[in-house]
DNA sequence: ATGCTCACCAACCGATCGGTCAGTAAGCGC
DNA sequence: GCGCTTACTGACCGATCGGTTGGTGAGCAT
């Protein structure tokens, strides 16, 4: 980028090279997988050539893991923002899934890009250097759950019922699209009903009292 | 292949080149993905030479999807064997997730596969020749489900029922291998009691008793 | 024996891959 | 003015990619 008098006005608004290359390596790793995208391709997204994106990172590997590691830390600052104190089970139950499922929707790249890595060789993702990173922020979300542990019943850790959470807004988002098609039996509900009723069910279990 | 009387003996109870093409490519295409897996891998681990891949298949992009299907294919078939009949809502659940389950580990290559197309773009998978055959699987599922759909709660339909099994066999299935390290604040159970545990949840839900 | 099909292979093709290199131009302390 | 660093580029490198070609040899029907 080359800030002259005459475009600095348009310049300086515009993103650095380096974040350009950032954002637009996030997306298409996050579509195409690492090896399904070439750097030459994020060059030209990025509006830059090739060989600056190795002037910024010494390989593509190094770039992958920046992209990563900037997902990873974008959860952990969303979940700064958490509050849960004065909330009973339930209130942080519904809040941590609201907060979950928002957060996903706002950054379908990060997300789709996490869940590429957690979808490889398990072998793999344990050598990985986001591993840590992925393990922090679950381990910070169990901690939210730590605080009513006394309100589960016998047997239900707040360890399974985190699992549990993250794992249905995950499935849910990455399915979201497939829903209308997928039903042909049945039907599913849109994403704010479906959440109510992922709550209800954690909450009183699927089986009609008779 | 060359079956001389000598090595008849020894090559009869070997799989054909075709056979050990596909069994191969499932584990490569699974462990690295499409991109991630050249031609010249598949045909060095299936010990033949990459021109005879392209002679059982036009296209790299054939060779994947005939994996694909096979996978799909698999699971329909080891669902045809699955009988609920007689079984009353916990006891078709509990069957249920007890025969997914054991199918994920028994065919840890093709689930990952799927699993894999699943994180894909939603837009990329919507058009896959795969998606049908996703989609009739899930279906079937949903009708095992359908026939004790009296005895879920109101506003409890099977298909939710049915995606939050699966998603949480799957997700248990992708990260196990994480579950020992993943847990600082926490721990969870080990696969035949944590199955024990979902199951407890899902028809009772988390709350205690007051 | 002849002719055809099928399984298989070595050698080759153009394109693209990740990565390097030499060089240019701007900003900045001195 | 003068170095030094930083951002950036076009041209290039060897390796590997998906895919093709020409050909060999076994099995089999006629």
């Amino acid at each position: 980028m080359v800030p002259t008098l005459l475009a600095s006005a348009y310049e300086i608004s515009e993103k650095s090279a380096l974040t350009r290359i950032l954002a637009e390596a996030e997306v298409l790793f996050a579509e195409r997988g690492f090896d399904g995208v070439s750097i030459n391709e994020v060059a030209l997204a990025a509006g830059v050539c090739k060989a600056n994106v190795f002037h910024h990172f010494a390989t593509k590997q190094e770039l992958y893991e920046r992209v990563l590691a900037h997902a990873c830390d974008a959860f952990g600052r969303s979940l700064d923002a958490l509050e849960l104190k004065e909330q009973d089970l339930a209130g942080r139950l519904w809040r941590l899934m609201e907060w979950h499922n928002a957060f996903l929707y706002q950054r379908p790249h990060g997300t789709r890009l996490i869940l590429r890595e957690l979808t490889g060789s398990p072998t793999v993702l344990e050598r990985s250097p986001v591993f840590p990173l992925i393990q922090r922020n679950f381990d910070r979300i169990v901690g939210l759950l730590n605080e009513v542990a006394d309100k589960l019943r016998e047997g239900i850790s707040p360890a399974l019922v985190a699992k549990v959470v993250l794992s249905l807004n995950l499935f849910g988002f990455q399915t979201e699209r497939l829903n209308e098609k997928l039903m042909v039996a049945g039907s599913l509900a849109t994403r704010p009903e479906l959440q109510r009723q992922w709550l209800d069910l954690l909450l009183h279990g699927i089986e009609a009292p008779n």
